[in-house]
DNA sequence: CTGTTTTATGTCGTGTGCGATACAAATGTA
DNA sequence: TACATTTGTATCGCACACGACATAAAACAG
């Protein structure tokens, strides 16, 4: 595409739908979240655990496409909720690692309830469940891309 | 869907891949956007002035989604780097105009180089044309869904 | 074994985002 | 006109998010 001011219309880009959208959707997850005492990003690091515990700070970072300095509060402000504990590895002094509490864990049974909530919101807005399906499939690819991008990985 | 501990697995988030890929988008932007001395949401509102100059604080945020108390520490930033100036209405005491500055509307001039930019960092990344433009499609569908929802408009 | 490099985590500063709230100007209503 | 309500913007507090940098532990090299 050529340098023009076309290119420049909102409607013509593609990182705003995406930031938009993104914003949005946090704003329809934050009071089913409420209700667990969490927010988003806390919720999305919970659901880390939950697949796995014991993780170090690293790990969870790593799977949530997250720089370790804004996963540190973060976790800092879970385990001020006592629904986890950092403890130091054995293995290697460096590393933290992040273990659920029996409330972490027993918050797993709460947080189930909500993907459907959100599955029903996004019906009564008209969309179709197969739309977005394909446009999950789409968004995991670029998050492949873009990841491939950042030389980090 | 039944309320499970498969519908919790990172995997099958839908928010979770927008969330994660509109960050590492707003990352992708970052490098050139700071030639033109400007963070993503500076350019949005950018954006947004070029389309139209003299908008009203409200417009610029009921255009990018945001609310206004997120768009107004935004625009005074952007004050400071003289790229526009606010003024009060004439005809509404209460409203602010926004009104580029003649470095803010040069300023587009050099922002037409970004979108090509954007658009070969993503085709390094093996990610097809035709996939970007079908995606950004679905995104604007959710957008609107989304706005529906959120009972605001 | 010692000096260098890498790795894992964290601190600090800046810039968003937004809910709750404040306040003044405009609008609506009796 | 008097009063309540709505509207437009802004302030405040909190929670991210990240680049730049710091630090200690581990790994590595000679």
């Amino acid at each position: 595409m050529k340098a023009s001011k076309e290119a420049l219309l909102l409607q013509n880009q593609l990182c705003f739908p995406l930031y938009a959208s993104s914003r949005l959707t946090t704003k329809l997850y934050a009071p089913y979240l409420e209700e667990l005492g969490l927010t988003y990003p806390q919720y999305l690091v919970m659901l880390v655990l939950w697949e796995a515990d014991g993780q170090r700070v690293n790990d969870i970072a790593r799977r949530l496409h997250l720089e370790t300095n804004t996963v540190t509060p973060l976790l800092k402000r879970l385990e001020q909720k006592a629904l986890l504990q950092r403890r130091p590895s054995k293995t290697d002094e460096r590393s933290v690692e992040i273990h659920l509490s029996e409330s972490g864990r027993k918050l797993q049974f709460q947080a189930m309830e909500v993907p459907a909530k959100i599955v029903k919101a996004f019906e009564g807005s008209g969309l179709k469940q197969e739309e977005v399906l394909q446009l999950q499939e789409s968004l995991f690819k670029i998050l492949a891309a873009l990841n491939k991008h950042s030389n980090k990985f």
